[in-house]
DNA sequence: TATGAATGAGTCTTCATTCAT
DNA sequence: GATGAATGAAGACTCATTCAT
């Protein structure tokens, strides 16, 4: 039953409420925001999404596989040099790049998020198997082959970094992380 | 100026907007739904605080010194044989002590929530000194004598692993981070 | 856009507003009392104007421009024998036919209120074109032909003369009005 | 019973509203922001007035006479060589000299507002007589002796061609109603 | 299939006034 | 006599969702 059109809206919209997530935190995906920021009819923000918390997830899968879909081609193509970059990229948002606090928030506030949003719980499960499979990959590339416990905790650490720079209000959290990243490598 | 009994339902009010914000985390500290939970008119909420952010504020640090003057009580009376639990007192919250993720979600959710509430930050690196201070204590008592920076990391590294718990669901976080706190000392 | 139906909603309650700025003056115009004066619902006052700001303006627009319309209808009919009796109802109110000092006040009340809320104020400058045009009208056809400058100066006298009577309980401020209008004439 | 002192803070607290009133109207006059200006308590504005009516009145008041004052005394010190100028600072305020239209919205809005504030009448017309015994005797020094209704007559002009500078957000409505004021005598 | 219209519930906050001390 | 504490009532405004068309 999905006409293109409409598949073309529903994407406008989840577009839209992921970039309104990006810059104001889940408490900024409001129905209104999202039609108005995708320039579409109010109505139909709850016609193509039963619920907010649809289009909420929507947001999250979209972003989140766009940032993931980025990684891979980067690593097909093989054109960073450095693929502990991509690993960056990949915890801390590619945005994290131009520097800044804003460009890491998102990801680590749907991480916990996902605590008070139960819903969002299945999802974030099955993006982190993908994005662990990515991370293996860059960082066997970047010549530390890894069983998924030791990425794991790889990650851990570096989640643990970027959460304090958050707090710090670290002006260059991906420096910060880059030297969790070695440390722990 | 402050009568006692005024300070007491300050004090009443603050609770119970800790207690809503470990329930249902920053967006259920509302001024009706505080009122409700202390017994205590509307309008005293903004009586006693000029603004619902002056209120969370008094929430978040009552929770954590509560937490901190608790963990430093026990260190005093030397009554927890094993230092390390009062560690994960402080990084997972004493509730953790009886399972769950609940009691968990909030000292992250605080974290990350600083990044999109300003007004937290300057409260939340109080009291992270205060933090430090106590965990440097309760870790040498244990036998690690830590300075600063290699304090910071064996936090960070026991965030990153609860963080993952989170997500996870695990079942015991608490033990989740003690394992990452045994490895990393 | 815009269904019949929801205009004349809209209508409704720039008359209502209308009314309660008639009755009650600038600061009896609420959302509440609008809506129940409409016989809507609260929320309606919101969905049909951004801001109250925006529902005064209406209701002084329609207010005005009823007068204005009533003025003009009379003037093209000759029923009026008496040009100045029109002259006299836009610069105090039709309603001051039936004396008293109420309708009176709140043409005055406009005039010097829009001083405190500018957002009235590029609407009082086109009412006031429009009720220019009108008057030299009227007072053309009562053979006093006036130019711009001297219509001005007309109504200052009147407006002066109503002020004053406002403040002294006049309890024919027309007639005190009339008085004026034929001095100056 | 009136102590000295409670017969300062009256006043200081009347001042206040006094002040309140002129830069924000009416509405502006509450007694949060009374007792915030007069730097007293709260409860002393409701303790030294039994209600806000009472508190208007007395800043009305105290206003007007402090102006009728200023004016009287100017004039029989003879300072002030153009007693046309006197003349205008009545109906504009001293502050008109300044120049801005701010000075000026008070004494209309004052004029006005007592159409919707009966408690405020009495006093109205009480100082209007005051006012008047003023004016006469400034115009007579001018030259231009005038028997009451020509006086009121001599004010409506000005009071109407002020009212309209209003409006029209004249630069300089001083030299608006001194044109009116020469071209009326 | 879309969407403009609509609204009940709820948001934070302000305020005049009362009262116990 | 003075005032800090207190609060009921009301303020403007937001929002997720429903529904008729």
């Amino acid at each position: 039953m999905t006409t293109e059109k409409g598949e073309r809206r529903r994407q406008a919209l989840a577009e839209a409420a992921g970039a309104l997530l990006r810059e104001g935190g889940f408490d900024a995906v409001r129905h209104r925001a999202v039609a108005d920021r995708a320039g579409l009819p109010l109505a139909s923000t709850t016609y193509y999404f039963d619920s907010l918390e649809e289009l909420v997830t929507a947001a999250v899968e979209l972003t989140s596989r766009q940032e993931l879909a980025a990684g891979r081609a980067e690593l097909d193509a093989g054109t960073e040099p450095d693929p502990l970059e991509l690993v960056l990229d990949q915890l801390l948002g590619r945005e994290s790049r131009k520097g800044g606090l804003d460009a890491v928030l998102l990801r680590y506030e749907q991480l916990v998020g996902a605590g008070r949003r139960p819903y969002l719980a299945p999802l974030m499960r099955t993006l982190r198997v993908e994005l662990d499979a990515l991370l293996t990959e860059a960082l066997a590339r970047a010549g530390h082959p890894l069983d998924a416990a030791a990425l794991r905790r790889v990650v851990e650490v570096v989640d643990g970094a970027v959460l304090s720079a958050l707090i710090e209000a670290d002006p260059d959290p991906r420096a910060t992380a880059r030297a969790a990243l070695l440390r722990v490598l």
